[in-house]
RNA sequence: GGCCGAGUAGUUCAGUUGGUUAGAACGCCAGCCUGUCACGCUGGAGGUCGAGGGUUCGAGCCCCUUCUCGGUCGCCA
């Protein structure tokens, strides 16, 4: 057995020709032997830096590689040689090393892994989290996690280098009653009461500006107990936290104009993205040409309304409703992809999908063009159509229409390559988002986004809002989005750092003074003792990396990932505690679901 | 919680109209092979077809229930 100082002289993914003659020791994990004869097997192996071919000549030395499992973590001493046959797809594959001695520094004690190594990505995802110290160890797998902390470190080195400070904030805090749900932890010298995780610093960066730091930022965990989706992590996730004192919109926005295009461009899958000044795009403006408030906006297509021109026409689903279209020039899809197209939409909006087509001879035809026929004129000049194009259509009431055919947008564009410049990344801000909406559950008056915003026009547009002067669905917030290739990867706002207008904008929605400060009490009273304007945002680490990466799946760029079912696989989480722990909280356990 | 999809060997999958002993590839085991590199060749082991119930002479396949996983909508200030 080495001693701890003889590991290794050099890493598995090290040597080259000019090594050859020299004598080494490597240390990885077995994890191929291909035997060619009784006295010849070459053996590969792998450590974090790279892979090296082992060859073994005699027969003892076969016979001893022949003896461990795949997968041991094995150091072998011996000679660098250039090789008979080389191998010019292995950075290594110009040397080989002959073995004086091998030993095993970790047995893997199974011949059967739950699965292939080098093949984990294709096996069953709940193997993989269960067994993701075997996962982790295929390269391509690793590769993520390694990605990640490179652009974490880019991104702290770049925020440095904007004279922001790092600072961290409690992880153990106060529940808040807005948002989403909270992960509690019992509190047991409070018996009843419970101290909540932070779903984000929100409030702890509010009152470092209050407190006169000027310029925060933070990789920060957030905890929010909501349901998983592909590209939404359950539990936990992180952040770009950050706020700036004597700030506004364009501040933020410059900031992440510097700091992120160098970053895709430099770590990312495609190597092109978009320079500041990114697009800024008025809320209603991308709800009504996009359908989302997160457009991919490497696809050229755009909706137009054709509320007017199709609403009567005599196609029922179209009646009294609003009609979006979406024109998709030179689209040679047949009939069957169209409609498998609008179908896989209807599944993610809920919404039918409807078409017709312009022939190359200037002819309507297919889907709905029965309906269309009829007012053909009209329609091509309306809709500005050309030959060889493919309209599809989307009809509901405003938001509906609009949203179902930001859908389709998104699949056709996805279809048609002539119409997505895939391999890029274009960043836009969303802005201008209203500060109030009529709430689908209550259908009264509730806040947009967060109450923390600055109203734009400040308290003078909430009291003429008060005096009935204006309608508060028009008020419009500072409040931002930035988004990526159809990515939403940050919410920022201006803050509301008045007292007076939290509250006259509390009470529009028939709160006052005393929920404010029951609901956010540091943060109000902070406020009360002199605030400065300030502004922020805090785009989401785990979708960056997604999005530099390629990956589908935000597991893919996350070391040890939850499941869909918010459960750790691999240690067990959530798990029974003991009784005595649930005595030591005050707590009662009235219903356990057996294990 | 709703909807959609999946669940068959260690892994990834195939399995016809319901019909004999459920197959393939990779992996594993054994043997052969002196320049392999996804090595090759020969042979072998390996299955409660997610679970429970039903229909049938007969179920991997049809029906019902249920569990698990994934996607999606709700949800995510």
């Amino acid at each position: 057995m080495s001693n701890e100082t003889s590991f290794r002289t050099h890493t598995c993914g090290e040597l080259r020709m000019e090594n050859a003659g020299e004598k080494v020791t490597l240390s990885g994990w077995l994890e191929n032997l291909r035997e060619v004869g009784s006295g010849l097997a070459f053996a590969v192996i792998r450590d974090f830096y790279g892979t090296t071919q082992i060859v073994a000549e005699s027969e003892d030395m076969v016979k001893a590689f022949k003896a461990i499992n795949r997968e041991s973590v094995i150091t072998v001493t011996g000679r660098v040689r250039e090789r008979a046959s080389k191998n010019p797809d292995l950075p290594t594959g110009d040397i080989e090393v002959v073995p004086e001695s091998m030993d095993t520094l970790g047995r893997c004690r199974h011949n059967e892994l739950p699965f292939q190594i080098n093949r984990s990505r294709e096996a069953d995802e709940s193997a993989r989290l269960r067994y993701r110290y075997l996962d982790l160890r295929n390269p391509q797998v690793k590769a993520n996690i390694v990605l990640r902390s490179q652009v974490v470190a880019a991104l702290r080195s770049a925020m440095t280098e904007q004279g922001f400070m790092e600072i961290t904030t409690p992880i153990l805090t106060a529940s808040s009653p807005e948002g989403a749900r909270d992960y509690l932890v019992p509190s047991r010298k409070h018996p009843g009461k419970f101290y909540a995780l932070p779903q984000a610093p929100q409030q702890f960066k509010q009152l470092l500006m209050a407190s006169g730091f000027d310029k925060y930022f933070q990789i920060a965990p957030c905890f929010r107990d909501e349901d998983a989706r592909g590209d939404r992590s359950p539990g936990e996730f992180y952040q770009l936290d950050m706020e700036m004192a004597f700030a506004g919109q364009e501040d933020v926005f410059s900031v992440l104009e510097k700091v992120l295009p160098p970053i895709f461009a430099k770590y990312g899958k495609y190597n092109i993205a978009s320079s500041a000044p990114f697009r800024r795009i008025p809320y209603l403006e991308a709800m009504d040409i996009y359908g989302s408030d997160k457009p991919d906006l490497r696809i050229d297509l755009t909706l137009r309304d054709a509320t007017q021109l199709l609403s009567d026409c005599g196609f029922g689903p179209f009646e009294g409703s609003t009609v979006k279209a979406i024109p998709i020039e030179g689209f040679k899809g047949s009939r069957k992809e169209i409609e498998k197209i609008l179908a896989d939409g209807e599944v993610q909006s809920g919404q039918k999908g409807y078409w017709f087509r312009i022939d190359d001879k200037g002819e309507i035809a297919g889907g709905i063009s029965k309906f269309v026929q009829p007012i053909k004129e009209r329609v091509i000049a309306e809709l500005n159509l050309k030959p060889d194009t493919l309209v599809v259509l989307t009809a509901g009431d405003r938001l509906t229409a609009q949203k179902a055919a930001g859908v389709l947008r998104n699949k056709f564009g996805a279809a048609c390559p002539e119409h997505m410049d895939l391999e890029r990344y274009e960043f836009c801000w969303i802005v201008d988002f209203p500060m109030y909406e009529i709430g689908e559950e209550s259908g009264q008056l509730e806040f947009c986004h967060n109450p923390f915003s600055m109203p734009q026009g400040g308290l003078d547009i909430l009291e003429k809002a008060h005096a009935g002067e204006v309608d508060p669905l028009t008020i419009l917030a500072y409040q931002y989005d930035l988004v990526c290739n159809g990515v939403e990867l940050s919410s920022g706002a201006v803050r509301n750092h008045d007292p007076d207008i939290m509250v006259r904008a509390f009470e529009l929605v028939r709160l006052g003074e005393d929920d404010v400060k029951s609901r956010f009490p540091a943060m109000y009273n902070a406020f009360t003792y002199g605030a400065p304007p300030h502004a922020g945002i805090a785009p989401g680490v785990d979708r960056m990396v997604m999005l530099l990466s390629g990956e589908e799946s935000i597991r893919e760029v996350i070391a040890f990932p939850m499941n869909k079912n918010a459960q750790d696989l691999m240690m067990g989480a959530p798990s029974a505690v003991e009784q005595k722990q649930l005595d030591e909280l005050s707590i009662a356990v009235t219903a356990i679901e057996e294990e």
